[in-house]
DNA sequence: ATTTGATCATAG
DNA sequence: CTATGATCAAAT
């Protein structure tokens, strides 16, 4: 039962706001693993489930046909993020040419449902609970700083500069691997412009960033 | 204690 | 391998 309207998928991520992650679960007829040690995207695929999303889809978006995407970010008892949050993929070959404008970070981010969700280890898996959702376009100054270090990190992409890249550039958005381990390899450009096998990259919000974010909507309930 | 680099499961 | 969903854990 996928949500035909915005509202309809507001409504109902408010309805599972709240209940523990064993109590949702349970009314999806899923089992809770011990721990995510294994099942690291397992939070993702629950609300994932619950909301409607096309579960496994390869859509760039979970909810394409009300452009929006969705996001399970796990924080403390604080309200603050625990993790960073994994964008796309970066593009490391075929890229000249592509724009901040027509980016998938960018088609990613326009607009989110963010989920916090308890993320803290010392609380058993089917304890934790979901929090109330966050549906979240960026500001004008929050889009000037993704688009500011996108443009800084795809040029040493596209320049031939993987070497140098590594997790401390970017302001809020960094690149980090994202591959199955140290061994997964694609295509990337060297530094004499050819072709190379490299370590996949994925973009990865900053958790000064997504804070931010939450802290933003906290302040004007 | 925090951040960077590494890693896990699954579908296609 | 790419792309979905992310968190783990070694290094700092």
């Amino acid at each position: 039962m996928t949500p035909i309207t915005e509202n309809e998928l507001l409504d109902r991520a408010q309805s599972i706001a709240g209940l523990t992650f064993g109590e949702l679960a349970a009314e999806l007829r899923l089992s809770v693993p011990p721990d995510l040690k294994r099942d690291k995207g397992w939070v993702g695929m629950l609300i994932e489930t619950a909301l409607g999303a096309a579960a496994g889809s390869k859509a760039e978006q979970d909810f394409a046909h009300l452009g929006i995407e969705l996001k399970t970010i796990p924080i403390n008892a604080q309200g603050k993020p625990l993790e960073t949050t994994f964008v796309s993929l970066a593009p490391l070959i075929q890229n000249s040419g592509i724009i901040w404008e027509h980016s998938h970070v960018r088609h990613k981010l326009s607009k989110v449902l963010w989920i916090p969700i308890e993320g803290e280890r010392h609380i058993p898996l089917h304890e934790r609970r979901i929090g109330a959702p966050i549906l979240w376009q960026p500001s004008a100054e929050q889009e000037r700083r993704l688009k500011q270090d996108w443009e800084e990190l795809m040029d040493y992409i596209v320049l031939g500069q993987i070497d140098r890249i590594n997790a401390r550039l970017g302001e809020v958005l960094q690149l980090r691997p994202k591959g199955a381990n140290s061994k997964a390899l694609t295509k990337g450009i060297g530094k004499n412009g050819q072709i190379i096998d490299t370590l996949p990259l994925g973009f990865y919000l900053r958790k000064e960033f997504t804070g931010e974010i939450l802290q933003q909507f906290l302040a004007q309930r």
